[in-house]
DNA sequence: CGTTGGATTGGCT
DNA sequence: GCCAATCCAACGC
C-alpha cells in the first residue's frame, strides 16, 4: 500500500476526537509471535475523552484501565461481555485518560489467518466489529500496554487517510450514558464497517 | 461478599 | 430483529 511509515508519538498525543477520524484509512499492522504479518485498513473508530461518563477513564485508575491513563501511542486492551477483547489506541497525554476504540477494518494482509482465528471466511465478517477484529488479529490481554510507536507486535502505518468528505459521524454504539456526542467516525458507505447501531441521537 | 450490567456477538425466530 | 451467552470489574451492603 501507500504510506508504510509508522505513525509517530505526536500523531497520538492529541485529543481522541482528533485522532479518531484521522485513523480512518490508516493501516493497522499485527505481527504474530511466529512472524506472520496481518494488516487491515481502519474504517470505523470511536473517541473516548477525559470527563466522559461512557469512558473507562471516567472512574479512578485501576489495574484494568491503567493503560488509558498512561502515555499516548500505546494499545489499551480490555475484556467485556464475557467473551470479547476490545482494542484501543491511547491518545492525549499522561494523566488524561483518552482513547480511540478500533471498531472495524478492511482485511488487507493475512486474511487466511484471520479467517482461521475467526472461524469464518467472508472478508466482510472478519473485522467488522471491535470484538471481531481483535479475534481476527489475535489481540488479547497480552497486548494491553503494547507500544505502537516502537514496539514489535502491533503498530499503525500512514496508509491513505480518508478524505474528510468521506467521513460520517454518529453517536457511539452501545453507549446510552448522559448526552451522547457524535464521536463515532466511519468511512461513508464502506462495506467493512460494523453493523452496530449508534446510541440515541443528540 | 453478593449483585449488576457491560465500548458485543452469533444464532435463532 | 431479538436475545442469551459468559466473565469479571465496579459498586453497594
Amino acid at each position: 500500500m501507500t504510506g508504510r511509515r509508522r505513525l509517530t508519538r505526536a500523531f497520538f498525543a492529541r485529543p481522541a476526537v482528533e485522532v479518531a477520524p484521522d485513523l480512518l484509512g490508516r493501516t493497522l499492522v499485527r505481527i504474530l509471535p511466529d512472524g506472520r504479518r496481518l494488516a487491515g485498513r481502519i474504517v470505523e473508530t470511536e473517541a473516548y475523552e477525559p470527563g466522559d461518563p461512557a469512558s473507562h477513564g471516567f472512574r479512578r485508575m485501576s489495574p484494568r484501565n491503567a493503560t488509558m491513563f498512561g502515555r499516548p501511542g500505546f494499545l489499551y486492551v480490555y475484556f467485556t461481555y464475557g467473551n470479547h477483547w476490545m482494542g484501543n489506541v491511547v491518545a492525549r497525554r499522561v494523566g488524561e485518560p483518552s482513547a480511540v476504540l478500533l471498531r472495524a477494518l478492511e482485511p488487507l494482509e493475512g486474511t487466511a489467518e484471520m479467517a482461521s482465528f475467526r472461524g469464518r471466511g467472508s472478508p466482510m465478517d472478519l473485522c467488522s466489529g471491535p470484538g471481531k477484529l481483535c479475534r481476527a488479529l489475535a489481540i488479547d490481554r497480552r497486548l494491553d500496554g503494547a507500544g505502537l510507536v516502537r514496539g514489535p507486535a502491533v503498530w499503525l502505518e500512514e496508509g491513505t487517510p480518508a478524505e474528510p468528505n468521506a467521513i460520517a459521524t454518529t453517536g457511539r454504539v452501545g453507549v446510552s450514558v448522559g448526552v451522547e456526542p457524535q464521536w463515532r467516525f466511519l468511512v461513508r458507505s464502506d462495506p467493512f464497517v460494523s453493523r452496530g447501531r449508534p446510541g440515541p441521537p443528540r
